[in-house]
DNA sequence: TGGGTGTGGGTTTTT
DNA sequence: CCCACACCCA
């Protein structure tokens, strides 16, 4: 009984294990067997540093590479593991290698198959998420799951959540569903349960609703046979602490564990790495546990990573023993240089000292324009001449700190006819009709699936609006069963009307025990329950087809084609909606790329499989003959381009505005401008806009605070500032009479009046605070609609009091508080 | 029930 | 600016 991978992969290293001529304990003896599978251990370390060959070499005790950006961090791990196999210190059925993305992990994969030939594919590499999916698929019963349970993403969450909050009366105007999804999302990453946290005191309103909403989500979480991201990870950390048996199995089949960008990891990651690795109690070793990471790249911690686990590492692992990787391999010094430069401005930052041996390169250009159109046309001009110059378009990258920027700089690209990608952005399976057609595919697998039922039900049209709706959420709440079950049972009802046996569908597909007599749902009409008996038995058939082992793609064709999903978008005028069909097409031939990589896949495969797609993902598909490629600094993350644009370098845009106020979170958009500046090769282009359109409004923008940090003389200063600004550096008393009043945007920053922008006379007030007195009433981004109570202080200290009911006063800095009178 | 219109809210970054 | 939702009418 094998059906999911991970058993096939279990059962395939289990007869490896046994035809290897080496069932030997591990040590030292083994090295002069210097061939396995095609790699001697000689050309395994070829061409490494001193560190590297020590990192790669290393055995006993755990290990931390710290590894500065370019430094070879991949080189070392993929040597490490080929190293590992090469000597015989390990087999590869016994090597675990856990990364962030689906994309490392297949390149890692790849790397070492070069080096060591096809035994590289008894090794388990995945992602945290993918290795908690597999390890709670086989052991669903003992996590209290069913084999097929459904994996929300954030919007399924959000979902939820929504459904959830409205339950319990919270208003989702003053506390979003999304807000409530974060903090649900934080706890889970620290491992706290909604009981542990029901049982805390809550002062702030937020928090008393999260106590409220979190054990409800839990609730209807499980009653729809449902995880979300986080769970995967806190139920695996609790299958393995509450399991003794099945953390033991683990830790007899995984002798070596490498976790990639250690500083990215949450501390619900870091308990799953240290239950991997074991404590010896069960009588198995503890395995050798190797980390790699850069705390200085960390730039995970709104989503709960801590680099509290790599600096605390040798705490958590006594007798550990640490490798520094600072030779960069990567860039040119003008590029290091000002890496270091503006890491080290930072306040919580240690200095930075990364080097090379291959030479200063060229300056970093730097450029002021006067507006984000400017920067889109300067950046593709310069694009054009370096192109013309002999550089492959594949040689440029441009980065932004939000998706939003993207769209401008596509424009360009498009007029300009230059080929680009862009990674991310409205992603494919963010798009209403892929989560259609999922959702679809997730009803059919999990008919418990609440969340994916509702969104389908009347979706296409079927006459299903909310009185038809409210019969059925009484029904299953009166009965005690899931939405989807409380459908069948009018599928049942009206099978039995119609002459036919439910009994002789087998419960597996009908959703619930056919055997058994099931009431039927009242107050619906006689068009409703027809349409819902059609729908019902349309998810029936698409299980029969899964149960017959017919492939995903077949079945996702056939539940296009009779719920009319297809035809109506096809028979359409809306050209939006050929679009949509095309699409589908693609989430077609998605199907069928599984079904060449899997042959033996079935649905809940590829269910899982299209759950934990990434950005970066999207990277290792795309054949790239040449194309600019244009992302986030996040995405970009462990990637190198030989020519660097970074955009958008104003304070407000990069840092980003909601960082402004916190020493901490500008700390991160340090390490991101970091990041961003170490991906650079050769060139490095760091542009600023004067004005950048944001919500259809031009807003004015003062340069990056990254950009002070700059050593002058790495740098090439085309235009250190834009048009406006000189003029008004010319006559310092120009235009700065009070101006406007109008709606103040929670960035302190001004908003510029459409109709004067561009004009001759622009406005010049650098900043204006939120003007407020007692009795105002305010909307607060994070605490909603309040009331001003108090104010004092005065200019950049001003503040006020806001009572934003539920017994709450807070007290705000004006000056920083995301908020707007009304 | 569905479709149309108006209003209000929202964008960091992602597995 | 764009989307989701609420409310109103046919």
């Amino acid at each position: 009984m094998t059906t999911s991978p991970f058993d096939a992969l279990i059962a395939a290293t289990t007869t490896r294990r046994s035809a290897l001529p080496h069932e030997a304990p591990l040590g030292g003896a083994w090295q002069e067997q210097a061939t396995v599978g095609g790699a001697d251990v000689e050309s395994v370390v070829a061409g490494l540093n001193e560190r590297q060959r020590e990192a790669v070499e290393h055995r006993g005790t755990p290990l931390l590479v710290t590894a500065g950006a370019g430094s070879g961090k991949t080189r070392v791990l993929t040597r490490r593991i080929a190293h590992l196999l090469a000597t015989g210190d390990a087999r590869a059925s016994e090597i675990l290698a856990i990364t962030f993305t689906n994309k490392a992990a297949a390149e890692m994969r790849e790397r070492v198959h070069a080096l060591v030939g096809p035994e590289a594919r008894f090794m388990q590499v995945s992602t945290f998420h993918s290795l908690c999916v597999r390890i709670l698929r086989e052991h669903h019963e003992a996590a209290g799951l069913r084999s097929t349970f459904s994996i929300y993403d954030a919007a399924d969450s959000a979902r939820l959540m929504k459904m959830v909050a409205d339950e319990v009366g919270i208003d989702t105007k003053r506390t979003s569903e999304r807000v409530l999804c974060n903090r649900v999302s934080d706890l889970k990453n620290e491992l706290v349960g909604p009981a542990e946290y029901a049982e805390r005191f809550h002062r702030d309103p937020v928090a008393k609703a999260v106590a409220e909403v979190y054990p409800l989500y839990q609730r209807r979480l499980a009653d729809a046979h449902a995880v979300d991201f986080d769970d995967l990870i806190m139920t695996t950390v609790m299958l393995l602490r509450d399991n003794a048996a099945v953390a033991e199995h683990f830790h007899r089949r995984f002798r070596h564990i490498l976790v990639d960008e250690y500083q990215d990891t949450n501390h619900a990651q870091y308990v799953l790495v240290t239950q991997l690795v074991g404590n010896g109690r069960d009588g198995v070793d503890p395995g050798q546990l190797t980390v790699v990471g850069d705390s200085d790249q960390s730039i995970y911690a709104f989503r709960g990573a801590t680099i509290r686990n790599i600096e605390q590492f040798g705490d958590d692992f006594p007798g550990a023993r640490e490798v520094i990787l600072d030779q960069n391999y990567r860039s040119t010094q003008n590029i290091l240089s000002a890496a270091n430069a503006v890491i080290g401005s930072g306040q919580g930052q240690r200095s930075k000292n990364l080097w090379t041996d291959q030479g200063s390169g060229d300056k970093i250009v730097v450029n002021a324009c006067p507006s984000d159109r400017a920067e889109a046309q300067f950046v593709g001009r310069e694009i054009e001449t370096l192109h013309k110059q002999g550089r492959a378009w594949s040689d440029f990258a441009i980065f932004f700190r939000t998706n939003a920027q993207s769209r401008l700089l596509e424009e360009m690209l498009m007029g300009a006819g230059m080929p680009y990608r862009l990674i991310g952005g409205t992603k494919f399976y963010e798009r209403k009709e892929i989560k259609d057609a999922i959702a679809y595919l997730r009803a059919a697998s999990n008919p418990d699936d609440t969340v994916n039922m509702r969104r389908i039900v009347n979706e296409p049209r079927r006459g299903i609006g909310p009185r038809a709706l409210g019969s059925l959420l009484a029904h299953a709440d009166t009965y005690g069963v899931s939405f989807g079950v409380a459908i069948a049972h009018v599928w049942a009802a009206v099978a039995r009307e119609l002459g036919q046996d439910p009994a002789s569908t087998p419960g597996e597909l009908a959703g619930f025990d056919t055997a058994q007599p099931s009431p039927d749902v009242v107050g619906l009409g006689k068009a409703a329950r027809a349409n819902l008996h059609a729908f019902w038995q349309i998810l029936i058939d698409a299980r029969a087809a899964d149960a017959a082992g017919r492939p995903p793609a077949e079945i996702l064709d056939s539940l296009m084609d009779a719920t009319g999903y297809l035809g109506l978008l096809q028979a359409s005028d809306d050209p939006q909606d050929g679009v949509r069909a095309e699409n589908l097409a693609e989430l077609h031939a998605v199907a069928e790329d599984f079904a060449i990589a899997e042959p033996d896949g079935r649905l809940a495969d590829f269910l899982e499989r299209i759950s934990l797609v990434a950005d970066a993902d999207q990277l290792a598909d795309v054949d790239d003959g040449g194309q600019i490629t244009l992302m986030t600094i996040h995405t970009a993350k462990g990637l190198e381009f030989p020519v660097v644009f970074v955009t958008g370098m104003e304070d407000g845009t990069f840092p980003h505005s909601r960082s402004l106020g916190s020493a901490s979170e500008l700390d991160e958009e340090r390490r991101l401008a970091y990041v961003a500046i170490t991906r650079a090769r050769e060139l490095l282009y760091l542009t600023r806009a004067g004005t950048r359109t944001q919500w259809g409004t031009p807003m004015e923008l003062p340069a990056s605070r990254f950009l002070d940090a700059l050593p002058p003389d790495v740098t090439d200063v085309r235009d250190s500032l834009t048009p406006t600004e000189r003029i008004r550096a010319a006559s310092p008393s120009y235009g700065s009479g009070a101006w406007g009043g109008g709606r103040v945007r929670s960035r302190g920053q001004r908003r510029i009046d459409r109709n004067r922008a561009g004009s001759s006379t622009p406005p010049t007030q650098p900043k204006t605070l939120v003007q407020v007195s007692r009795g105002d009433r305010v909307n607060h981004d994070t605490f909603g609609l309040g009331r001003v109570v108090e104010t004092g202080g005065s200019g950049a200290s001003t503040w006020a009091k806001v009572d934003f009911g539920d017994g709450s006063v807070k007290r705000l800095l004006l000056r920083y508080a995301p908020m707007e009178k009304l």
